[in-house]
DNA sequence: ATTAATGCAAAGTTTTTGCATCCTA
DNA sequence: TAGGATGCAAAAACTTTGCATTAAT
């Protein structure tokens, strides 16, 4: 039996998923949360990290791993990440990253992939 | 004034680290505490702990980062890794995972950088 | 002998979850 | 108006930490 059930766009939904296709800051689910807390001050962080789970698993945004606590983007592209390992910032990398693009390893089919790059950034380096 | 403490060579630490090196598996912190607690019953949680932080801060071993709970790798040569998204099980790689050797990007300096792949197993996939 | 490292347990941090209620479709 | 989503708070999951004690050098 297909249990195809209808998912709803709520304000929530929709507040999170805009904020995080607009900013390339890469916000954590504390800051995804108070940034929602300006418009909707009711909502709860459970209901965040619900909606971050729902759209990270439907592909709409990624989860950027790291020791602590996960970030999000918004930006599904293919892409990597640069951590300063100064300033905690984590930048976008466009460069180098695409030449991964292969399907096939000898252990198995990639479906998709990360980068994490570690470092230290240019304003940090100055 | 400088402190230079001189580190230890504990029997837990030893077994750890002869532990991660002798294995493919990419255990967790808990799967690396029930090995060690059969050579030594009376060791703790937190000590593993400690101690595999003290190898990832040395360049030792890898730490592995996933949505939960992180694994550890006792190679540390430049390779990938490669999660089956059926099994579970993680796979090194040692494919594809060189061609990044760039130590300059746009956004600054790259220390190192890790791989991950998502996909399925050529187990899984019959 | 020093003092780094451990064991224990408590606490910290991040994320998930149960359930009554709300609100989208 | 049916049932998916939320808010709240409790709990789970993972990791760190304080302190008395142990043990490596």
């Amino acid at each position: 039996m297909i249990t195809n059930k209808k998912e709803r766009l709520t304000n929530q939904k929709r507040i999170i998923l805009d904020y995080l296709k607009s900013t390339k800051c890469h916000p954590c689910a504390e800051e995804v949360y108070f940034f929602v807390q300006k418009k909707l001050p009711q909502i709860s962080q459970g209901t965040v990290y619900r909606i971050l789970n729902n759209l990270k698993e439907k592909g709409e945004i990624l989860e950027i791993l790291s020791g602590g606590k996960s970030r999000y983007d918004g930006d599904t592209s293919l892409h990597g990440h640069f951590f300063c390992q100064k300033c905690g910032r984590v930048f976008d990398v466009f460069e180098k990253c695409k030449i991964l693009r292969c399907k096939k390893l000898k252990v198995g089919i990639v479906k998709n992939y990360q980068i994490y790059f570690y470092g230290i950034c240019n304003n940090c380096k100055k």
